[in-house]
RNA sequence: GGCCGAGUGGCAGAGUGGCCAUGCAGCGGAUUGCAAAUCCGCGUACGUCGGUUCGAUUCCGGCCUCGGCCUCCA
């Protein structure tokens, strides 16, 4: 079975072979840490970190980088108007991202480099634009100078002529050509900045991911990817300085873009305002009911946001962890993932499709009647889980963090539970009914098993 | 205006030239003291108008509607 990935540079879909199967190599544009993130935001991260997932059980060596941004005019802005340092701003930010993204169950990359780690490399690959032409100073700005790279527009597939009719932004009167972008600008006392040979200043916004591709992962890397929107001009551009500072050399070989994520059909978006964030969202919901409702859409395609689709997710994942639960005692034969989970998902992440063969497997595990069948279903359960990052976790500790986030009573359900037991032995149903019942309005559902009565948190 | 996407059953959401998605919700049955859970069964779904075809939700064209990028944005 191979990997077919749909690459953005091509439309197509084409069968992912890296350039050297011994060291693939990946990069995602991560986020700009000057605020909580929202779950869109998370979309990219999840999704990606199916692909490394999937890479890694494939190829011996994955390096995955995905890079924080903590140098952006958005970040100064929060630091003047907070009065503090914009490393007390990034730090504070970049350590809730990775809190929430691991709850999200979001394994860490190989690399997570920071932008103000690698300001000589950017400087350096800055000084290779300008020696080969790419790229001019101007008023202590540096550009790229757009009209020197015949290949751009590739990506966004847009042409000069189109775009300059379209421009809704003043062209600044330093630039040589209106599309040409910033590599680096200069800082007033007041604003961040480092020293350069352009004076000091601080770099523009693609500059980073190119120079800490070049630093981390080499010249030409395997796979790309980030947002839709970041198709242009982020990737764009950053194809341009990037072929262009190596000569050449092709950039990335692939590139992806995970779809919007939206609120009432509109895209959920900072300046928009329409966004709920991944912190808020964890207050109520399971990380892993917000991943297993990521993934429930395929990643190219919208997905609308709403309370229903992450009821939908809970309820799905209760259904797989009561599987389980069933099984508890049984020891799950070690499995490789089923070929049909793998097939899906081989095919441009179709993660929908491989939950529809999770799903199969759940109903699998409940029907089985032997032993050695429960073993074996459990087994692929978990390992087709586990390649989605789902139904890893023990189903007692799935359903005690519903409870424990309840607020319900633990100790007096117990009771509650104990004194309709007796009520059963003794046969008065009507008296054990009514227990039931106060124990309903508690919000909590009883189940009698062969092996004892349980309960759990209604929805 | 330019370039891109999308319109599937109550909801979410895959996919395909002729046969089953799947999950959630709903209905019937089994089971249960009654429930819950589980299992079994159940829905003439593919925006619209034409075209191609023996046959189209799936291919082609027009139209309508919605969304995205062109500016910071995952």
């Amino acid at each position: 079975m191979s990997l077919i990935l749909y690459n953005t540079l091509t439309r197509t879909k084409e069968a992912f072979t890296p350039a050297d199967p011994a060291r693939v190599t990946m990069y995602v544009c991560g986020p700009t840490v000057y605020n909580y993130a929202h779950i869109g935001n998370a979309r990219p991260a999840v999704v990606f970190d199916v692909l490394f997932r999937l890479l890694t059980a494939r190829y011996p060596k994955v390096v995955y980088a995905r890079n924080y941004t903590d140098v952006d005019d958005k970040i100064n802005a929060a630091s003047k108007a907070q009065g503090v340092p914009i490393k007390a701003i990034t730090d504070k930010f970049t350590a809730i991202y990775r809190a929430d993204m691991a709850a999200l169950g979001v394994l860490p990359p190989t690399l997570e480099p920071c932008a103000t780690d690698h300001i000589p490399q950017m400087i350096g690959m800055i000084e290779a634009l300008l020696k080969n032409g790419h790229a001019y100073a101007a008023e202590g700005h540096v550009l790229f100078n757009v009209p020197s790279f015949a290949g751009y527009g590739q990506l966004s597939r847009r042409n000069l002529d189109e775009m300059i009719d379209g421009a809704r932004v003043e062209v600044a009167p330093y630039k040589k050509d209106p599309a040409d972008f910033v590599l680096w600008k200069p800082s007033t006392p007041d604003l961040p900045g480092w020293d350069s040979p352009w004076g000091r200043g601080r770099p523009g916004w693609h500059i980073e991911c190119s120079a800490m591709i070049e630093t981390h992962l080499g010249e030409t890397i395997d796979i790309h990817g980030g947002g839709h929107d970041l198709i242009f001009p982020h990737h764009e551009n950053e194809l341009a300085q990037g072929t262009c500072a190596h000569n050449g050399a092709t950039y990335a070989r692939m590139w992806m873009h995970n779809g919007f994520l939206t609120m009432d059909k509109a895209k959920m978006s900072k300046s928009l305002g329409n966004i709920v964030t991944v912190h808020e969202l964890l207050e109520s919901t399971p990380g892993e009911a917000l991943r297993w409702a990521i993934l429930s859409a395929h990643y190219r395609q919208p997905l609308d946001w709403s309370d229903e689709t992450v009821a939908q997710a809970k309820t799905t994942l209760d259904r797989a962890y009561r599987a389980l639960e069933q099984v508890t005692a049984i020891t799950a034969i070690p499995n490789a993932a089923p070929d049909a989970v793998i097939a899906a998902l081989d095919d441009d992440l179709n993660t929908p499709k491989a939950m529809a063969e999770i799903a199969a497997l759940v109903k699998a595990l409940n029907q089985a009647a032997t032993t050695p069948d429960k073993a074996r279903f459990k087994g692929q359960l978990v390992a087709a889980g586990r390649l989605l990052g789902v139904l890893q976790q023990d189903p007692t500790a799935w359903f005690g963090a519903a409870k424990a986030s309840s607020g319900v009573d633990a100790a007096e359900v117990e009771r509650l539970i104990a004194a309709r037991l007796a009520a059963r032995k003794a046969r008065d149903f009507r008296e054990a009914d009514r227990i039931r019942d106060t124990i309903a309005a508690m919000g909590v559902l009883i189940e009698d098993r062969a092996d004892g009565t349980t309960w759990r948190v209604a929805e």
